[in-house]
DNA sequence: AGCCAGGCTACCG
DNA sequence: CGGTAGCATGGC
């Protein structure tokens, strides 16, 4: 199983995705000098959580309604009272859940005081699970922790069959972390591909919706 | 008009 | 402990 190859084809199909999206630069050409400040990093971070079962689209409402009132920053998310937030939190759905988990992790990510945190830590705060944390990990910090998806295990299965990878989370991160240069632009890149793919393949029934872009194109 | 989205927690047997 | 209901909204 070459996973190198593999994101060859991905980005030969989809090109570069320019992850992560922020509010100031959206999807962008490749520029790894994002995110340049903790505020980026934050945002970051809060759209990790938000983006929990929830289509981006609808996240973007929420940083957006947050950024317009001037709350996306730590300290103001912690000021501002509960009803304006979830207001604000309400287009990404599960509404009383994300305020309660942005919480915890914004009074968390106060208390690092710019320092990068560890992987446990963050597992370790309700509410954020192993692919929030490599979200945040790999996209806030740069560090390299690749970020396994409901997409990354059906594209897996569906190319080598369900008997020949492993299914649960630690192991599939394992197996590309120990395919691959622990690279934090390929790790970001990848991902990315991974998602652009998923989003054209119905996941329950693995059959692709339909495409729109490129029809020609090989599939992967 | 349903179905689904870049999961996670709590609870069930 | 492995499996799954519940959480909520908006786009297509």
């Amino acid at each position: 199983m070459n996973l190198l190859k593999l994101y060859d084809d991905l980005y030969q199909k989809y090109g570069p995705q320019g992850w992560w999206p922020l509010l100031e630069t959206g999807y962008q050409k490749l520029d790894f000098s994002y995110p340049k400040n903790q505020t980026q990093s934050f945002e970051i971070a809060l759209g990790a959580i938000l983006t929990q079962n929830t289509a981006w689209l609808n996240v973007e409402k929420t940083l957006n309604n947050l950024k317009n009132q001037e709350l996306l920053l730590p300290e103001k998310i912690l000021a501002a009272p509960d009803k304006v937030l979830q207001n604000a939190i309400r287009s990404s759905g599960y509404y009383n859940q994300k305020l309660k988990k942005i919480k915890i992790f914004t009074t968390f990510f106060l208390s690092l005081k710019n320092r990068t945190p560890a992987r446990n830590e963050l597992l370790n705060l309700w509410g954020i699970g192993p692919e929030t944390a490599d979200s945040i990990l790999l996209y806030a910090y740069k560090i390299p922790s690749f970020v396994i998806d409901a997409y990354t295990k059906r594209l897996l299965i569906n190319l080598y069959g369900a008997d020949k990878i492993p299914q649960n989370y630690h192991d599939l991160k394992n197996l590309f972390e120990t395919n691959l240069p622990a690279d934090y632009e390929l790790f970001q890149e990848y991902h990315a591909l991974i998602v652009a793919n998923g989003k054209l393949v119905n996941l329950k029934t693995y059959k692709p919706v339909l495409p729109k872009v490129n029809r020609s194109d090989q599939s992967v």
